[in-house]
DNA sequence: CCACTTGCCTAAATCTTTTAGGTAGCTGCA
DNA sequence: TGCAGCTACCTAAAAGATTTAGGCAAGTGG
């Protein structure tokens, strides 16, 4: 009997492999014993159960995330920053499907207080000094970046850009150019 | 033996609302068996599998959301067909968590063009005609003011928005402030 | 009122999730 | 080197989901 060598974080590892290849939604505790040649039983020693398998992809690629955002990010500042920081979300979603997914899994309070949330919403606010937005209209011109990358990144990942033209790449170019007049000019209410 | 005189309208339905309660995932032939007090295997009269049952939960969600964004941008244009358009949107997902979740499942291609798809994205064009933008600039703003919608939204239901200030409500009201100021100034690239 | 259709059934196969308890391999200490 | 103990992985089993096949009885049309 040859030990597999078994540990949380190969598990939860080669779950984001199998969530990017197969799909966040095939993540499972069966499908993972089958990619290691194991009983399924034997990965309960190191999860908690598949709703722990989960959560634990999901807090990974938002790691993972906000390290190449934050990579990205380094050295750069107004629509040089914005453009790398939106580049880096985008091209995570594009070669890891699955965990970009996982991102988007519902986490409760306490899971999220601990989770790199936090470094994805200071970098945002990073990016806002290279415009002059005082609050509450940096954390409303926040929530709209958050959302226009969120959601240019959903569609595109269901499909919705693709075989029409023009090209994605090509609004997703304009979309950043029109966030960076936006936030040279946010209006006032 | 009385009969429960399901039909596959029916299910859709049932399983539309069940979605709301307790969410998408929570949608399958079982739990669905159960609120009509049925065997499970009844149901397959009336839907080829599983899948089957979600799809058509998608497509009835994307009908009625497409049925009050319609509702809501008649007789108007400009601003004000922008934001009740927007409204809908939002309060669609609102009321109804869970047909909102499914409309975000992936459909096949076929399906995706029989699909109301096509009266979303009509009505987003015809939002546009209160603005002076043309192609493909036009295409370019539909992309953006989609991600914008797509994203608040889920960002919102996600509960990336409660608990901390300001509300909600007033980045909503900001965020379209900020779409209609942009599209009034579109960026020339 | 009889025959036909069909709505819902039982039965069964296969798969997933999860818990309980056992055995074999590795680690550390004498 | 050899044994003690830990633990990684196992078997077994319960409970529930998905799906197919085939049967009976309630409804409908002549």
């Amino acid at each position: 009997m040859v030990r597999a060598g078994l540990t949380t974080e190969r598990l939860v590892q080669a779950g984001a492999e199998l969530a990017d290849e197969a799909g966040f939604d095939a993540v499972t505790p069966s499908a993972l014993a089958r990619r290691f040649d194991v009983k399924v039983a034997s990965l309960y020693s190191h999860l908690k159960n598949s709703q722990d398998l989960r959560t634990r992809i999901a807090l990974l690629a938002l790691e993972e995330l906000a390290d190449r955002a934050a990579d990205a990010l380094a050295g750069r500042a107004g629509k040089d920053a914005l453009t790398a920081f939106a580049n880096a979300y985008r091209d995570y979603a594009r070669e890891h499907p699955g965990r970009w997914a996982a991102t988007r899994l519902r986490l409760d309070p306490e899971t999220a207080a601990a989770s790199a949330g936090g470094r994805h919403a200071r970098m945002m606010r990073a990016i806002l000094r290279g415009y002059d937005l005082a609050e509450p209209e940096q954390t409303h011109a926040i929530r709209l970046l958050g959302s226009v990358f969120h959601g240019y990144v959903g569609l595109e990942a269901a499909g919705g850009f693709s075989h029409s033209a023009p090209d994605s790449q090509e609004s997703w170019a304009r979309a950043l150019d029109a966030l960076d007049a936006l936030l040279r000019n946010w209006p006032t209410s």
